[in-house]
DNA sequence: ATCGACTAGGGTAATTTGGGGG
DNA sequence: TATGTCCAAATTACCCTAGTCG
């Protein structure tokens, strides 16, 4: 197993020009290393990661949790966790997880809406309207129902504490159900 | 261990054949030593130095600029736009920062400290505390140089508004001049 | 000392880069 | 905005045989 694609191998398995592929480097949206005579090698890691961010191979649905309180936190994480084909992250805070969704890019995003020094609905907002993050899907847990009617439109779906974890699982899995791609450059013909 | 590698062993690892890497030797970009019969040797150390040289320069540099105020957004940007091998994008809050932290993981990060419903100096903390952040440096501009003494051994430079717009410049070229390798991620196994 | 596997050295073909412009 | 196409120069791959390594 090669440890390093060159451009052309990845151009082919995308079906796009070399030149793409030489673009999307040094945009920085796929990372190389260069060889001394200036040859881009792609790692094989940093190519799944790629190719996991463009949603190109059917990875496993990742749900990411975003709770301060450790005891909740492990009833989610732990919850969601036995659902089939998923992976669950967690983030104690607004911060780590803002990071986190724009690297690993959830399906599902689980947040409280009340974290230290960080405004929930503020966050939510502002996912809803970014391009990269318009089709995660958002839950939102919390313990004070008032505090989330102004979210009712913007999120899909909205618990009240303490958390019914068997409809929590149900509804997570009927928004895993409806499929959202984003390439279709990838699925012309192979 | 092995202290020596062998020309094959060097192009196995790269995915580049073994004439190159002859050639890679030749050229005096990779320093081996000869055994009796002219066979090449590449001492361990060289090819860590060579790998970490490969790792040095592989796109061009991305540089996040974050400041709420228009004005001041538009100066940072245009100037540090003008830098060699650089890309510069902006966001207006924390919130699109962060996200953009995690997607684009830029090499460098202007940022203001004052920001609405975002604390900066916690996302500067969180950003330092992070794996995937850690070794991205950042600079903080500001109005009030008293908000940000307890930051002096968590940032890369301070800036007290107004800015010189040529200072920030040198300082950008200096922090993208020093490397930084995660060559660890390369030899997982081998 | 022998043998299989690997290597050096060279010549030629194929690929890659960077840039500009559609 | 993103991608495809074109170009020359540079880099790398592929082929070979004689020689070295283990």
């Amino acid at each position: 197993m090669k440890r390093f694609l060159t451009t052309g191998e990845v151009a082919q398995y995308f079906s796009v020009t070399v030149n793409t592929i030489k673009r999307w480097i040094s945009e920085g949206k796929l990372r190389a290393i260069l060889t001394p005579g200036g040859h881009y090698r792609i790692p094989r890691e940093e190519f799944k990661r790629f190719l996991a961010q463009c949603n190109a191979i059917p990875s496993r649905k990742r749900i990411l949790v975003v709770e301060d309180d450790p005891f909740t936190l492990r009833m989610l994480v732990d919850g969601l966790g036995i659902l089939k084909d998923c992976e669950v992250e967690a983030s104690r805070d607004g911060y780590e997880a803002l990071i986190r969704i724009g690297e690993w890019r959830p399906h599902v995003l689980v947040t409280d809406i009340k974290m230290p020094r960080v405004d929930g609905k503020e966050v939510i907002r502002k996912v809803r309207s970014m391009e990269i993050t318009r089709d995660m899907r958002i839950l939102v847990v919390t313990a004070y129902p008032e505090e989330v009617k102004d979210l009712r439109g913007l999120v899909d779906g909205i618990f009240i504490k303490p958390i019914d974890m068997e409809t929590l699982k149900e509804t997570v899995k009927g928004l895993l159900g409806a499929e959202t791609f984003k390439m279709e450059a990838l699925w012309k013909d192979s």
